[in-house]
DNA sequence: ATCTTATTGACAATGATTTCCATCTTCATT
DNA sequence: AATGAAGATGGAAATCATTGTCAATAAGAT
């Protein structure tokens, strides 16, 4: 079980209370994968990591996991066009906070990015009322996407 | 094919010269369909349709065509969140230009957005620029999109 | 009209994600 | 601590969007 003994229980623990929501050793072994990952993996490579430290733990149970964990708010699910599903921890101490994500089209790497987040709450402050107002349309997310070439791939 | 008397060749037709790529009935019948419609359809939407007037256009040629003008500029490929990609003309006369789109977690109602686009590109000017510097990334597209519930769902 | 080669269609294959269902855990209650 | 009901799991099979194969076809240059 993903426990410290310095650190107290995982800061995840009391999401699950009042959700209705179990916890589970697949789910905490899950969550403490992406808690340390600065990555952003697919659920296989979440599966083979858990599988390191609870070979028991199958595929199908990470699916099912980390749909609930999108479900409850505590990851965030991407499409950075590879053809499979990427997944990152929403907050926690670990996480780098609110950011988007640079796509490169050449190699597929992905760069965190959280600059300039000034202008994009101005931009978002104004999109939610406006859209609330002409579209009755409530956000409740939205998503940055930057394609383009990284160094490298010049 | 998807000619018409009264307004001379499709605006696509000199989009294909000095690529390389043929100009075949598929690919006109395809852009056909997309330049008619104002949904963001799939590609065995599109199938469908495109079937109704040339039932000898195999589904694997729109998939191909599909890809084929995704790489030229001519269309968008986007992922909502259903399971399959969903296509939209970039540019013509027909489109509605640049704009970002509200996905309805409720129904997976799509609604094209264009507001607030000053703000964005002044959001994406210095994106840009403070991400070259930073990063070394040239940025060649973006992506906006707003998650949240629409009128009927809240 | 002929020729070169890009393009196509039918079908099989792929691969990520879901479905199924019998079995196992969690956790509130005794 | 033991019990039991409901939720959670694992393994295999199923699903289904998308891609690969390859012989046949058609665009467009000559
Ligand atoms: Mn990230
Ligand atoms: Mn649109
Ligand atoms: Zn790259
Ligand atoms: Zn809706």
């Amino acid at each position: 079980m993903p426990w410290r003994d310095d650190t107290g229980p995982p800061w995840w623990h009391g999401k699950f209370r009042g959700c209705g929501y179990r916890l589970t050793v697949s789910r905490q072994a899950i969550l403490d994968v992406l808690s340390k990952i600065t990555e952003h993996p697919s659920a296989e490579e979440i599966y083979l990591e858990v599988h390191k430290v609870y070979p028991a733990i199958g595929l199908t149970t990470v699916y099912r996991t980390l749909e609930l964990l999108v479900q409850a708010g505590l990851i965030f699910k991407f499409d950075f066009g590879d053809g499979r599903a990427r997944y990152e921890l929403s907050e926690g101490p670990k996480s780098i906070g609110h950011h988007h994500h640079l796509v490169c089209i050449g190699c597929g790497r992905i760069i965190d990015y959280t600059d300039f987040i000034d202008e994009e709450i101005e931009l978002l402050r104004k999109t939610k009322k406006g859209l609330s107002k002409k579209y009755n349309f409530k956000i409740t997310n939205h998503l940055i996407q930057f394609h383009g070439l990284c160094g490298k791939c010049q």
